[in-house]
DNA sequence: CGTGCGTTTGAGTGACTTCAAATCGTGTGG
DNA sequence: CCACACGATTTGAAGTCACTCAAACGCACG
């Protein structure tokens, strides 16, 4: 478990004995498929660190549909908010998308280490930066860029994320269906089907059944640019 | 300057000491109308506290356009980001909408206040985390809203936030030409004409030129609602 | 009384969505 | 081991929302 955490982002600049007095605060879960780790809206009593697997934290929306703000792939901690305020409650609902294994931590006592130890405040900081960073990144795509550029440029940080895993290789298979792309970019899954089914004919990326496998990560790069 | 900072959101929670080790770090700036208090990219050496006036945070494009990430108005901080990491960039422009009176904080010197007062840490991480919601419920009206529902939305921040200042009144006159509101929303400045002009026809504002007046709040409220 | 910026309005276009239906691939039960 | 069933994907056709471009208008300031 103290290896477990130091290697996470969150306890990376965290010394030995912040990790010391998480880890009584700890503990693994796992999930399978499809389950749901926490729910929209409900209070945000503990957070969450991804050890193995993927998940991905959705807003379901009054019509039934849903947006996916977010894919967690690395050893990132997700549904951190609720550490910062007491009567926190879960902006988003986190699925499983596999068989996944995660630690969990009780956000209250979490919130009074924060008060002692300095350096996690700095390590929660950090990640929630870095993913604000990312939000309006994203929101500024969603308004200007048209679907085809969303879809690459969600291919090429879903590919980044993969690859930290597996160690930067040429071609980077995702195991998404049209459907979770959609959802990811904010589109209909014909839309992304459409698009995807174009690159394919080009030489791009090839693709299955749940899976796209990226061939030529440079033009996908190129596509994800501003310009044409 | 004492009380200045501790009515300020970013300090609510910061004790006396608190304040008086940051207000040595702090000054008084002021700023012209259409003047930049920093640019995209450039290093983030200060953070920002509006006291008085109105800031936008906008992205600019390759292409030229802008997008308003953020509209500054009330004693909120801006540019705050900055204080998280040493080598940080701001990662958008900040221009001054009106004559403005801001605080000025060194970022490198705050940053190690950070680690000693954890009360300050509280109070950064509120403010940013209120931010990544607010974000969050933006990302995804831009993906599904169509542009009147976004429009109507952003108007009804947009009022909240100056009411703020002007105690809660029943007709909110908000200063924005249809271009600023068009940036805000990620559409152009015609599909924001017609669709103001409709709803003065209907008699749920009034307009003039740099002036949206609302005068049936409850009526835009519901035009901001996800049903019809 | 001009000049310029903010605004209005019209017409045309294009990208994306929506709906419908067919096809393909995979896993499962007989 | 094969056949079926269901989920995932493809493809077509029609419709619409909002963008683009162009031009005119009008308020406010010098």
């Amino acid at each position: 478990m103290y290896s477990t955490l130091k290697s996470t982002t969150l306890f990376a600049s965290a010394g030995d004995d912040d990790i010391a007095a998480i880890a009584p605060l700890a503990s693994f879960r796992d999930y399978e498929e499809g389950s749901l780790l926490f729910c929209q809206d409900h209070a945000a009593e503990t957070i969450f660190i991804l050890v193995e697997g993927m998940v991905k934290l959705v807003s379901l929306r009054p019509d039934g549909s849903q947006i996916t703000l977010r894919t967690v792939l690395s050893k990132e901690p997700f549904g951190a908010l609720g550490a910062v305020r007491a009567d926190a409650h879960y902006p988003a609902t986190a699925e499983a998308m596999k068989r996944s294994k995660v630690i969990a931590i009780r956000s209250d006592e979490f919130r009074l280490l924060l008060l002692e130890r300095p350096h996690l405040a700095q390590g929660l900081l950090g990640v929630i930066t870095r993913y604000v960073r990312e939000m309006q990144e994203r929101f500024q795509e969603m308004v200007v860029a048209p679907v085809p550029r969303r879809i690459a440029r969600a291919l090429v940080r879903l590919a980044a994320q993969c690859a930290t895993e597996a160690e930067g290789q040429k071609v980077v298979t995702l195991p998404f269906t049209r459907q979770d792309l959609a959802e990811i970019v904010g589109t209909t899954l014909y839309s992304v089907s459409r698009t995807i089914a174009e690159w394919e004919r080009q030489g791009i990326v090839s693709t299955g059944r749940k899976r796209i496998t990226v061939t030529n990560m440079e033009l996908i790069k190129s596509l994800a640019q501003e310009r044409d």
